[in-house]
RNA sequence: GUGGCUGUAGCUCAAUCGGCAGAGCACUUGACUGUGGAUCAAGAUGUUGCGGGUUCAAUCCCCGUCAGCCACCCCA
């Protein structure tokens, strides 16, 4: 026998066999269902676009190391998308004047960053986006949080399983002048507070005063990041507090002020969500308020807030608790078997009626003996099988079989797919 | 891009010191010529990821490469 070769994958993609592909649409769902319920309007941008959008405003990292870039048949350098974010800005500022705010628009599709796979990371993977532009206010914020929280919920993730963590930019920003750290070493610094949780305590502060800070400075920023009540003396936090609370979904969410997003967009809020089973250190989703973007990129200004969630991660821990819904194999839950060479049409009709009334039915496509089309029926998860052989069609009948509980009963051909019915209706 | 672990049948994994390549599940056929799941019986399956090296002999040791996983980096 010849090897078989088969052309591996290109590195980084997945492969969605229909058992992922359900799951896949499975989150569609959730994500489409979340956005809708808050008026959100779907919308999509292209997956090619120019390398030039990226450079314009996203950091070095992700257009130098990550992006997918190519020359097209005419020479022009062409990039897979990397995030939604430029796209949306250039779309809204095309059209600034003509659309009706405060805007919510929301997407899901492909996205692709060069990055080395690993665990909740490929280089191809899917994203929902979601956003209101138009409206600066802390009950937008709260707003964005609240849709990313029904989304938790609809998947039936409690707050004890998952958590939203919250904090704003404009407050740490208040507390570092009032450590006397200058904004030229902010960035520094909000990336040695991102690290904390991924150093030992002696290492990170070894690493800290390396980098410049004062004893006293190191004291100070520690205590900060300690104060989980340090959101009661800021407005921004108090009101979209106060807004979860309305909106009913506090209890997600949590202030945290190791909370510091690397994105440089962010102004205001910004929050991120984990499981706190710690099974993926990732962050499930992670979004913030952007008020500069718009006018970043040539248009005029006009703040937002918004979130991304990635369909990996989210995937993995659905998985890992056991929320993903059972697969169902076959979509017809009805196989009608072909008898014999003389009567495969005869199924094939019978097929076409039960379809006309309303029933998603598979036709077994030849002949074959009757267990094996038995077997394909019961491995498909089909719930019920129909025979027509020479006795049934002398009779006007047609014998149909309930596949879970193994019983069967046989009824003149015009009342089958009300006898089908009635058994995919019995749970 | 840096460092580490792994790769054996369709799947999950075994193979002692380097000495003929194994099991369970799944699959095919039959017991059952008009009936799936359960049981029993029989059967098929491998360039041990790929390429090279050492050796009388390599799944095992060495080098390279590809892929997956883990920690960095970054982030969804």
């Amino acid at each position: 026998m010849a090897k078989k070769v088969i052309i591996p994958a290109v590195k980084g993609t997945r492969e969605f066999y229909p058992e992922t592909m359900a799951l896949r649409n499975f989150l569609y769902g959730k994500m489409r269902k979340a956005s809708q319920a808050f008026g959100y309007q779907e919308w999509d941008a292209p997956f090619l676009e120019t390398i030039d959008l990226y450079a314009a405003k996203s950091g070095e990292e992700l257009v130098k190391e990550q992006a997918f870039v190519f020359e097209d048949r005419g020479g022009a350098r062409v990039t897979l998308r990397p995030e939604l974010t430029p796209s949306l800005a250039r779309m809204i500022a095309k059209k600034q004047r003509q659309l009706t705010y405060p805007l919510r628009w929301w997407s899901f599709g492909p996205f692709w960053r060069y990055e080395r796979p690993q665990k909740g990371r490929s280089r191809e993977f899917f994203q929902w986006n979601i956003d209101m532009l138009g409206v600066s206010s802390p009950e937008a914020d709260a707003e964005l949080i609240a849709v990313a929280a029904t989304f938790l919920r609809s998947v039936g993730l409690s707050p004890e399983q998952a958590r939203i963590f919250v904090n704003n930019r404009r407050l740490m920003d208040s507390q570092f002048d009032a450590l006397g750290i200058p904004a030229e070493s902010r960035l520094d610094v909000s990336n040695l507070v991102d690290r904390r949780s991924k150093m030992k305590p002696d290492v990170w502060t070894a690493y800290a005063l390396e980098q410049g800070l004062s004893q006293s400075q190191l004291d100070g920023l520690l205590a900060l990041l300690d104060n989980k009540d340090l959101w009661k003396d800021w407005e921004e936090l108090t009101r979209l507090f106060a807004a979860l609370d309305a909106l009913g979904v506090r209890e997600y969410v949590e202030f945290d002020p190791n909370i510091m997003r690397g994105l440089l967009y962010y102004t205001g809020t910004v929050f991120e969500a984990f499981d706190l089973s710690g099974g993926v250190r990732r962050a499930i989703l992670g979004g913030g308020r952007y008020d500069d973007l718009l006018a970043d990129v040539g248009g005029d200004p006009l703040s937002g807030v918004g979130f991304a969630m990635g369909d990996v991660v989210i995937g993995i821990v659905l998985q890992e608790r056991g929320l993903v819904p059972a697969f169902e194999p076959s979509p017809a839950p009805v196989l009608v078997t072909v008898f014999d060479e003389s009567l495969w049409q005869e199924s094939y009709a019978l097929s076409a009626e039960l379809r006309d009334a309303g029933l998603n039915v598979t036709c077994y496509p030849e002949p074959a003996k009757i267990g094996k089309q038995f077997k394909f029926a019961n491995k498909m998860g089909m719930r019920v099988a129909i025979v027509l052989g020479a006795d049934e069609v002398a009779a006007g009948q047609v014998a149909v079989k309930d596949m879970r509980s193994g019983e069967q009963e046989s009824v003149p051909r015009g009342e089958a797919a009300e006898t089908i019915s009635r058994i995919l209706a019995s749970a």
